[in-house]
DNA sequence: TTGTGTATATTCACTAGTCGGTATACATAG
DNA sequence: CTATGTATACCGACTAGTGAATATACACAA
């Protein structure tokens, strides 16, 4: 019974989120992650009981560092709400244009998964998804936004497409584009227009 | 050299879409292709050169489909210009109840080539969004709405975001939802608000 | 202090099967 | 007799997962 906080776990999950995310789960070996973290195949399966429950853990590790990045673009912009919302757009941008970028891996995951509904790292990315949503939600409440949940939702909706056609294009004009409806979207219910 | 026409090389093709829209294209080995289409694997190899040929061939057979299959939902659709861009949201919210419903074969693709951003399949990907963007485009412009090519680009990112948001929740609201924030789009279009 | 038992953690070597791709041969039709 | 198409059989590399042995650390008894 291996410990649960196990430096050599962490080891392992760091090791699978580089290469995972990098190639996809399906082109990556279990002997590639047990060589990138620096020890044998025979030991990552003491760690873990499958290569689906590697991929699990490497999605639950990815949670709250890309909630609190979303969150910290957020944060920091200045203006109405409807230019914090365009904010996380505008530095989604940004960060596509890193030659790592490789879209949103929670995404890509159930995309390589999308044959296996039931599989844990997709409940795993749905979770995640969900978190983000009732943050936005959140943070569009405490703005005086009509309507928060529907609108977190469209938001969500823009920024998902994104990243998908992201992995198409490579042009990250249409970010910016998803971003300049979502603030569109966001002056409609501050407004109080017909929705 | 084999025949671009061959009827050998379209029951190939035939077989591939399903087993790889079914599985994915990394969990469909090319025998298993081959038996699908109920011929050996040597066969296979001499209509295309590679297993990325056929990738590629697979999503060049499903453009025009997808493309017409829009186009009749949009077309079929009763009401303005707002009402008939949200019948595209509904009807692609119906087609995802059904079990085989699998996404987007495209963006599914996409996604696991995420690491070869050059590769034929993405390219063919490409052209079949662009396609599908500037008929939407041309339609929006016909109907009078401002500004068709942004609108159309705003509502190709609600599309992918509902597909791609669909294989992590399997929920169908999402779709009906970006439906919502599409027509809303349109209406502030047609209404010449601000952008 | 020394010896022994036990749980955790790790390694080497292996299995049984699959992968994309190919060498060779054999039809059949012009 | 050449071009097109198909089949059998095979290749080396890689796949997820496992069996058996062993290293390490710490508890407790003599």
């Amino acid at each position: 019974m291996p410990e649960a906080q196990s430096p050599t776990r962490k080891r392992i999950v760091d090791a699978a989120t580089r290469l995972f995310y990098a190639e996809g789960i399906g082109r990556v070996s279990v002997d590639a992650v047990a060589e990138e973290a620096g020890l044998t195949k025979r030991t990552l399966y003491y760690h873990f009981k499958s290569k689906d429950d590697l991929i699990a853990a490497y999605l639950d590790g990815r949670d709250q560092p890309n909630l609190k990045r979303m969150a910290g673009w957020f944060d920091a912009a200045e203006g109405g709400v409807d230019r914090k919302v365009e904010a996380i757009f505008t530095n989604l941008a940004k960060a596509a244009h890193h030659p790592k970028w490789k879209g949103c891996g929670f995404l890509r995951t159930a995309a390589e998964l999308a044959s296996m509904p039931g599989h844990p790292a997709i409940k795993v990315g749905s979770r995640h998804k969900s978190n983000f949503e009732t943050w936005l939600a959140g943070e569009l409440s405490d703005c005086g936004v009509e309507e928060p949940q529907a609108l977190a939702r469209e938001i969500v909706l823009l920024i998902d497409g994104s990243f998908s056609i992201m992995l198409i294009h490579r042009n990250p004009d249409y970010v910016e584009a998803a971003g300049r409806a979502a603030a569109t979207l966001v002056r409609a219910r501050i407004a109080g227009d017909q929705v």
